[in-house]
RNA sequence: GCUCGCAUAGCUCAGUUGGUUAGAGCGCACGAUUCACAUUCGUGAGGUCCCAAGUUCGAAUCUUGGUGUGAGCACCA
């Protein structure tokens, strides 16, 4: 046995523990059981998944205590992300999505994910995770789509399905619709224009939204603009002289600007909210691709002026049209003044950084009222716990809004919404499609149909969007050959939401009838929203029951000095890294000592190595205990010096057991890692173990001590499953216990010590 | 702007329902050494528990206010 312990051998002992199928359930004890959060297919492990190693804590203690244990992992597809990252793949080849039919492009996506993935598992792996590899779930294997489409299928019966006008996040970069939580603001300094706009001066940063212009609104208190309220007004639109209508409504910030305010209710989602509650028109003037278009522009009072000006921003960026609207009000002399340095946050994209276009767009959507309810009531009731508790009041304050969730992606990696469209029926279909040439063609079904067949669009086909009144089929088939499939995706978040689902194989899978609901579900709570509450609505839908007993919201990994880790800072630490370097046990356990739920936590390269010399302190005295016995035990023998020694230990032990199954019983994790070391350092090793050792060569003496010595391994072992197994095997090989495995032992229950007499 | 955390030794942080002398790791100072382990062992220094007021026999812990700091949500033409 070497003089120090070697972290590199972890993976031998890891071997040792699949070929024993030591992590697939077994046994006919309570079911026990944890979902892996699962992790994008392509991605790398980061530093925020070695925190998975709570779950691997209670996996490993449950397993012991004779539960039929199981813990499943998979991967996401991670849709837009994934697709993202692909992107970039192809622009170094010169290549936009904008090259290929939806099929093909997803294809590819496809392998490329397949080509990238299985980095994450062997990371996995290396943490030691005890996971049930045989059970793994990808996000777009057949089984998970399927229930997927069923669960859209029960929505859409019981009417919690449907298709509106909505002002949505749309970044014209990524091409797709984003749900207000992945939207991030920034602070940003844009000219603020005030303009004469009839007898009115409205202040504005985005002048290019003016042809979408359908009223004015003023505050109802406001003195200066109560005459007008309720009249209407000739103003100077962009593209000539227009009447507007005056609104008044409490929403209106007297103090800001000039406190008269031009409402613009495709492009703006307050200005959106104010159209629907006073029923104005709203007028899109703004496209998909970011791009000015006029077409939906009609009431116009003044039809030469139209024709003119819209021939100079038809199709203009909207920073382009912005300076050609500047100039038009410039040279009508109405153009009041410009703030130059007027700061606001602006939306953009989380991924691409690209600035947020609202648009008003035809999307599906889910009714959350009848969803959240009974989520919120799983929680009021206890049927659903949270850790740390805290986050149950943010829970319900979210929940509680009953926000309807707009489900649609214009993605093409990711689950297809099941409907279809019947080209007859729905002559007005806007369609994207690649001709055999390559050439990418746009128009409405009933034209490109006049020329060309609906086999060639529906193969080359990039993207269709219907309007809400088109007439549709639910199906995960093609109804017949008059028929086009919708091009949107599911939200990934509506896949994931039904991750307990899919993993157990719902609703006839065996696992399924054994392991639901699942025990704990354990994650960071930034995405409480997203994730977690999405997992409740939606098991609860399906199946009447919640999908987890308890909510464990682990604390954020940060660096060294307690900043988040993010990429353009630079302070990533990479786990593995750190795992070559100490040994995963020594992470491990660093990750979980000094930690509480909520809070954050420093992966700390001098707190690691700490743990490190821990590992090699444990193994250190198997090696004594191993030299010990090679030297010679004496059966008999006066041991009436080291009885109260003994004594004392065993008390200590059955205290130390109580105390970290209790821990472990009430979450906490960090009370019970450092109990063990402290008991195992100092109680043990350094007081008991040196007061005792002249005694050690009595077998009393030695029995006492080297039981107490397994009971410490065994209570370590979840935290530190590498070390404690190492040394487990090297006890067998020099027969001082019979050679079976540590993980599948008995967890440790108080024992009177029949030693002592 | 709204909501919620956090503030304890030089550093990173524990401290469960209020209850002896407030703890750990790292760091620091001094010392030991061929012993299972120098990835070791022993001894020690180091605290206004952010500030103020309150409740209480008793407050790091509970209440209120303040300061600093972090996060989440909303978002202004």
């Amino acid at each position: 046995m070497d003089k120090t312990y070697d972290h590199r051998l972890e993976s031998k002992i890891y071997a040792l523990w699949e070929n024993a199928h030591a992590f697939e359930p077994q046994g006919d004890g309570e079911p026990y059981s944890i979902l892996l959060p699962p992790p994008n297919a392509n991605a790398s492990l980061h530093a925020g998944h070695a925190m998975y190693v709570i779950e691997d804590i209670l996996v490993r203690w449950k397993r012991m205590q004779g539960y039929k244990t199981v813990w499943i992992p998979g991967t996401d597809h991670a849709g837009y992300e994934s697709q993202y990252v692909y992107e970039k793949h192809l622009a170094k080849q010169g290549k936009s999505r904008f090259d290929f039919d939806r099929e093909t492009l997803y294809n590819d996506i496809f392998t490329f994910v397949r080509e990238n993935s299985g980095l994450i598992e062997d990371q996995l792996k290396k943490l030691g995770f005890s996971l049930d590899w045989s059970r793994k779930t990808f996000m777009l294997d057949s089984h998970v789509v399927e229930t997927v489409y069923k669960t859209f299928e029960k929505l859409a019966q019981d009417g919690l399905i449907y298709r509106d006008h909505y002002i949505v996040n749309y970044c014209p970069k990524c091409g797709t619709t984003f749900a207000d939580l992945e939207v991030t603001y920034k602070d940003q300094q844009d000219p603020m224009y005030y303009i004469q706009y009839g007898p009115f001066v409205i202040a504005t940063v985005r002048p290019e939204t003016m042809y979408g212009d359908t009223a004015i609104a003023v505050h109802p208190a406001d003195p200066r603009y109560s005459a007008w309220i309720g009249k209407s007004v000739e103003v100077e639109g962009p593209l000539g002289p227009t009447t507007l209508p005056i609104i008044a409504d409490d929403e209106i910030d007297m103090a800001f600007g000039t406190g008269v305010m031009k409402v613009t209710p495709a492009h703006d989602p307050h200005d959106f909210a104010l159209a629907k509650k006073h029923h104005l028109p709203v007028i899109s003037v703004i496209n998909t691709r970011g791009k000015i278009e006029l077409s939906a522009v009609s009431n116009l009072s003044n039809t030469n002026a139209r024709a003119e000006t819209t021939s100079t921003v038809q199709n203009l960026s909207t920073a382009d049209a912005r300076k050609k609207v500047v100039e038009y009000y410039k040279e009508k002399g109405l153009l009041v003044k410009i703030d130059e340095k007027y700061t606001h946050r602006v939306a953009v994209c989380y991924k691409s950084g690209h600035l947020i276009e609202p648009l008003v767009l035809p999307n599906w959507f889910i009714k959350m009222k009848p969803l959240a309810e009974p989520a919120i009531n799983a929680v009021r009731t206890g049927k659903v716990k949270f850790f740390p508790t805290r986050f149950e009041s943010q829970y319900y304050e979210w929940l509680g809004k009953f926000i309807d969730w707009p489900i649609s992606r214009q993605t093409v990696w990711g689950i297809r919404i099941p409907v279809w469209y019947s080209t007859t029926e729905n002559p007005d279909l806007a369609i994207t499609y690649l001709s055999k040439t390559g050439e990418r063609i746009t128009g409405t079904a009933q034209e490109l149909l006049a020329t060309t067949s609906l086999e060639e669009i529906a193969k080359g086909l990039q993207q269709l969007r219907a309007p809400i009144t088109a007439k549709y089929v639910i199906s995960s088939t093609k109804p017949s050959d008059e028929y086009l499939p919708e091009t949107d995706t599911f939200d990934t978040w509506f896949s994931s939401g039904q991750w307990p689902l899919t993993t157990l194989k719902y609703p006839e899978g065996e696992d399924f009838k054994t392991f639901y609901p699942t025990a704990v579900l354990d994650t960071m709570w930034d995405i409480l929203f997203f994730w977690v509450a999405r997992m409740i609505m939606l098991g609860l839908y399906m199946t009447g029951e919640v999908p987890f007993k308890t909510v464990y919201l682990h604390s954020m990994v940060t660096d060294e000095k307690g900043q988040k880790m993010s990429k353009s800072k630079g302070n990533v630490i990479n786990p593995i890294e750190i795992v070559d370097q100490f040994g995963a046990d020594a992470l491990r356990i660093s990750l979980v000592a000094g930690s509480t739920p909520g809070n954050p936590i420093a992966m700390s390269r001098e707190k690691v190595k700490g743990y490190r010399n821990f590992s090699n302190k444990l193994w250190n005295i198997a090696r004594f205990f191993i030299m010990q016995q090679e030297k010679g035990l004496e059966e008999s023998g006066d041991s009436s010096a080291i009885v109260e020694t003994s004594a004392q230990i065993i008390e200590k032990t059955n205290t130390l057991i109580t105390s970290v199954t209790k821990n472990l019983d009430r979450f906490r994790f960090s009370d019970a890692a450092l109990e063990l070391y402290d008991f195992i350092w100092n109680d043990f090793a350094n007081t008991a173990l040196e007061q005792a050792k002249e005694f050690m060569h009595q077998k009393e003496t030695f029995e006492v001590f080297f039981e107490t010595y397994l009971t410490c391994l065994k209570l370590l072992h979840p935290f530190m499953p590498f070390v404690t197994e190492s040394i487990w095997q090297e006890l067998g090989t020099a027969k001082l216990i019979d050679r079976t495995l540590l993980i599948q032992t008995a967890w440790p229950t108080q024992k009177r010590a029949k030693m002592i007499k």
